[in-house]
DNA sequence: GTAAAAGTGGACTAAAATAGTCCTATATTC
DNA sequence: GAATATAGGACTATTTTAGTCCACTTTTAC
């Protein structure tokens, strides 16, 4: 369904709540502002630290901070470092051949789709979705069609 | 992965299939033509059939051809009737408190990032797909943003 | 130097979604 | 009425996703 993973939600939700501290949290205390259970909390940090993410601290005083450059981060790349290659379609995420492309009607036609959603993905940050009045203006000014009569 | 599911991305094979031919063509036929095993084809014929995408006919002599409006289908609609439900989060699609509102950092962001992407797919005909050189001129004019330096 | 409180790595299980097959019934043509 | 289609839907298998847990390391404070 074109559906983000629930993980992605909850690390986007972690991500938000980080960017509103300065100081080192843990994840106990994300757990507890967040309401997401603290053991998906763990993992999802230490995710989130793999991929550079957040910067962390270990120890008694240790916990969490935003990297500095994820706030500017756009979704798309965000999107990308957890869940992975982002592609509407197998066929579109290479260049390869695909094992029936010789009997294929589409061609290059979702990889072309593909660039058009990311396209949309890349232009707003992580920051641009804890306020979403910046995220609105921009609709307002980009998108480029109508979405009535369905 | 925002990946569209494997099922849709046979069934616009099949589509694309049918849009080539003017008579109606058996299930059996389409299998042939697109490599996909016949049970499936037949699954997925019976879906679009009773999604309005196809016409068809039964008895010796039946099979399926494209339902008329079905050229002109956005890629939105193709997925909506195919996956249901056509939202980024669960959250995006609906207007209702989702149960961890009240914490919540990222409020309608999600619902706006989600009308944006409808919005690109809502621009692009099933006909366009099986003439990718259409979209590739679409997507030349319509691109607002550099898709380099990641 | 040891106890407490944090993160690290990764195995493991459970649950849900997706894919794929098959069977029985109905319709149409000849 | 035999042959060849579609129609509906049950059913199973597979894959993906979600979620938990445990053994280990690091850091601080006393």
């Amino acid at each position: 369904m074109l559906r983000i993973k629930k993980m992605t939600d909850y690390a986007v939700l972690i991500l938000a709540n980080l960017a509103l501290h300065q100081s080192y949290l843990t994840a106990k205390e994300i757990s507890l502002s967040t309401h997401i259970a603290l053991p998906t909390v763990q993992k999802l940090l230490k995710k989130l630290n793999r991929k550079g993410l957040v910067v962390s601290k270990q120890g008694v005083l240790g916990g969490y901070s935003l990297h500095s450059d994820t706030k500017k981060i756009s979704v798309a790349l965000l999107l990308n470092a957890l869940e992975g290659n982002l592609s509407i379609t197998e066929c579109a995420s290479h260049t390869d051949k695909c094992s029936v492309q010789d009997f294929c009607q589409i061609g290059n036609a979702w990889q072309l789709i593909n660039q058009k959603v990311f396209a949309s993905l890349d232009d707003i940050t992580l920051m641009d979705l804890i306020k979403p009045t910046k995220i609105e203006q921009f609709l307002s000014t980009n998108i480029p069609i109508n979405t009535t009569n369905h």
